[in-house]
DNA sequence: GTGAAAGCGCTAACAT
DNA sequence: ATGTTAGCGCTTTCAC
């Protein structure tokens, strides 16, 4: 590992310093790190202990330079929110850098202003900073998605594109609904029959989607769902109000709902009422958060397989990167699971 | 913003694209781009002109390679633990990604694998990946900043130095035992004598670091502590068992735990009681969790000022980077805050 | 104040 | 199977 004395001193080897070395010219150790297969063995066996011996790595600039690829994916990131449960973004960055890693490509972060939802993506592209992005917020309205297709940027969204207008790019989502649907049916299944939802406000697709998942599950079995939906903002507050609003108008025995945050906020709404969050009325977050985890009683949430998100996710995003360009699968929608912990108490008569 | 027809069609523009349409020559768009002082004013507006209209950047490849810096900082992440509350992490990303974008670096992110704490960094460095790395976790025996500081590379440590056996290195941390300390004189403000400490074990020198805020706090009043301390792993359930055993043997009155974890595990033995947290018994965690903020009652917790932390780290490293390197502070010692919640309840007799 | 020449470290294309 | 040539886009000398 350690240099030897073979190079005045300024900074890491070079190939020609592993050329030098192993008594071969530069383009040698270059195909020898590239492209082995073209070396005869013995001399490949020289260069790879010329390379082992002066600890020798490619220098990234020189490759991005002559290649025009820099092995860099970009992810955008909002500030947290507090006061929230929401953590799905921070899973999933933990996974998208695993499993990018695993492909030969690293993680740039960058930021983030709200209101300018382009901010960020424009630099990158025009510096060829990166190779292609991974875009995490294609809520309704989004230009992102379009913007991007335009400049003939590579990018794999994480979330459907809601809408229609524009041409389909590569996404993977995971199936809000499925994951509701999942957690009603285990309601139902545990007795319940007025399984009341609380989701977000209209002009969230992805809200919506969620909700059409608790529809459809009630339906399945003959249930009514009138008066058993509220749509609010998603804070714990607006959970707890929404809550108490159907506990006295519609008397439900379950709750599902479209974060944890808003799941927290029932059991805030129990609470008050002396009521027991799992015995007398059963609740079901989403997001499997840290919260869920920890809170008296365990909060049964509707986990995203987020390891998997970034593995499909790094799988389109190398086709879309081959040369020549692989044609990607239009979508991946993956299906969710359900942690069941004590909100969704015992089994009900 | 649109490329006029000037070239080809291949990729974004190069500074010959702006310098044939300004009509200058490559140097001087280069010199208005990083030193617009020599130019004369007249030419200077003339190439800004063909920059904008171009929508040119410096490609970061070819210039990483001339100038030997790649204006990116690398910073280790590991797997978030699942089943805690801790969310310190996560919350810093954010604000180093925002603060060294103000600097004009962005952040490369890497893992992580928990038994060996040199991947990764090693890889980077010999590629010339990234200028300097950020380093959060300087627990007891992390080889990490000895093993940087004799590669010479540049890099700042989020956290103390515990080890006096290397050469200091350049740091910024969170002084724990005074944002303990608060929370303790917080709880002893309102009447209480008897207030417990639950920590980690004696191998952790954050964890020991956060305790002797508790010691000193209680001591400063003449209070004891004899009894009312107990360290263990960062689970809730650990955090729980020790509050149970500690109401039973030391009967305490309130509790300053060394993790919002932790003192998830003092309200669950608690509610376990029948003790109403703030009412009965005062809990105070550290960290500012989500858990925290939305759990009921809401959890008092020290805070740490990561926001502050990303400044002073970036600024360090500026200094650092910057040629001649600036002699920098050998370490940055910020103060927390405390969140008042209703789990150290309202003032007693 | 501006331009010409050189070269950072690497790999693609060609020649041997 | 290996070596030679050229050039990616930029900035750092050094002339003018």
């Amino acid at each position: 590992m350690a240099r030897s004395g073979s190079r005045p001193s300024s900074g890491p080897p070079t190939l020609a310093d592993v050329a030098e070395r192993a008594g071969v010219s530069r383009q040698t150790v270059s195909n020898a790190v590239n492209n082995p297969d073209l070396l005869r063995a013995d001399t490949l066996a020289r260069v790879q202990t010329a390379i082992t011996e002066l600890g020798y790595l490619p220098n990234r600039a020189a490759r991005s330079l002559r290649t025009r690829t820099s092995h860099l994916i970009g992810l955008r990131i909002q500030p947290a929110q507090e006061g929230t449960a929401n953590a799905t973004m921070d899973r999933f960055v933990h996974s998208l850098v695993e499993t990018s890693k695993e492909a030969g490509y690293h993680v740039l972060l960058f930021t983030g202003d709200p209101a300018d939802p382009l901010a960020g993506y424009d630099d990158l592209l025009r510096s060829t900073a990166v190779d292609a992005f991974v875009v995490t917020d294609t809520y309704l309205g989004n230009p992102q998605a379009g913007w991007l297709d335009q400049r003939r940027a590579p990018f794999v969204a994480f979330g459907r594109p809601w809408e229609a207008t524009h041409g389909a790019h590569a996404w993977v989502d995971v199936d809000g609904a499925a994951g509701v649907a999942l957690a009603t049916q285990h309601l139902l299944d545990k007795g319940h029959t007025r399984v009341a939802w609380i989701g977000w406000r209209k002009d969230s697709p992805i809200g919506e989607d969620r909700r059409s998942g608790w529809v459809r599950a009630m339906h399945e079995r003959g249930l009514p769902t009138t008066g058993l939906a509220s749509r609010v903002e998603d804070t714990v507050v607006s959970g707890r109000s929404a809550a108490e609003v159907l506990l006295d108008e519609a008397e439900p025995t379950a709750f599902v709902c479209a974060s944890d945050t808003l799941a927290v906020g029932v059991l805030h709404a129990l609470h008050e009422r002396g009521l027991r969050a799992g015995d007398d009325v059963a609740v079901v977050g989403f997001d499997d958060s840290q919260v869920a985890q920890v809170v008296r009683p365990g909060l049964s949430s509707v986990r995203q397989p987020l390891e998997q998100v970034a593995v499909e996710i790094v799988a389109t995003l190398e086709g879309l990167l081959s040369h020549p360009p692989v044609p990607q699968a239009h979508g991946v929608l993956l299906e969710p699971t359900l942690e069941v912990r004590d909100s969704s108490g015992p089994v009900r008569g």
